[in-house]
DNA sequence: AGTTCGGACCGTT
DNA sequence: AACGGTCCGAACT
């Protein structure tokens, strides 16, 4: 467990890694950055980790990623997993919402089933799980704080509560 | 148009 | 057995 630091202007994330690949990544926490990074990762990891951090600067930055590190979701649960992968085929731009996800990994009904899942996603961000709405277009949850939320459907240009239109 | 309330739903701890 | 990043319809304001 060596989590690897990727400095931004809105502070730390950490990114952990497994030999699959990226395994969790965390928003910055408010508190200090402890910074003792002990151990010289290996360089697949090295290279690994330039990717994430090219990529979560991309999305900050309100640009889609080029290309992602390889993703290691084998943490969760068959259910969670199903929903991960719902959540990766959310073009940027679009939302779904928690019963749409529920429909599409075929478990209707289990909506809020679905947002658990949503808040136990590891790796949120490049997991995209800012781009699940609440029915009606209502923003929903978001265990990373509503304002990240917010703030990145901003970047794609998506804005919740918004009932009419197509 | 918007809000609140109540029950039903399902995977996780 | 209890809790969620829910959903839907009904009954309000």
């Amino acid at each position: 467990m060596d989590p690897l630091p990727i400095p931004t202007p809105d502070g730390v994330f950490l990114a952990w890694y497994s030999d699959r690949g990226l395994s969790r990544l965390e928003f910055p926490r408010s508190g200090r950055p402890p910074n003792r990074s002990w151990g010289k990762p290996s360089s697949a990891v090295a290279a690994w980790h330039r990717l994430t951090t090219r990529a979560v600067k991309a999305v900050l930055a309100g640009r889609e990623p080029t290309s992602l590190p390889p993703l290691d979701l084998a943490a969760g649960s068959p259910f969670q997993q199903a929903v991960w992968r719902a959540l990766c085929r959310i073009a940027p731009g679009a939302t779904q919402s928690y019963g749409d996800i529920a429909r599409s990994v075929g478990a209707p009904g289990a909506a809020r089933a679905v947002g658990q899942a949503c808040g136990a996603n590891p790796i949120p961000l490049l997991v995209p799980c800012h781009r699940v709405l609440a029915a009606g277009g209502k923003l929903g949850g978001f265990s990373g704080g509503l304002d990240w939320k917010r703030r990145l459907l901003a970047h794609e240009a998506v804005w919740p509560t918004r009932e009419t239109e197509p």
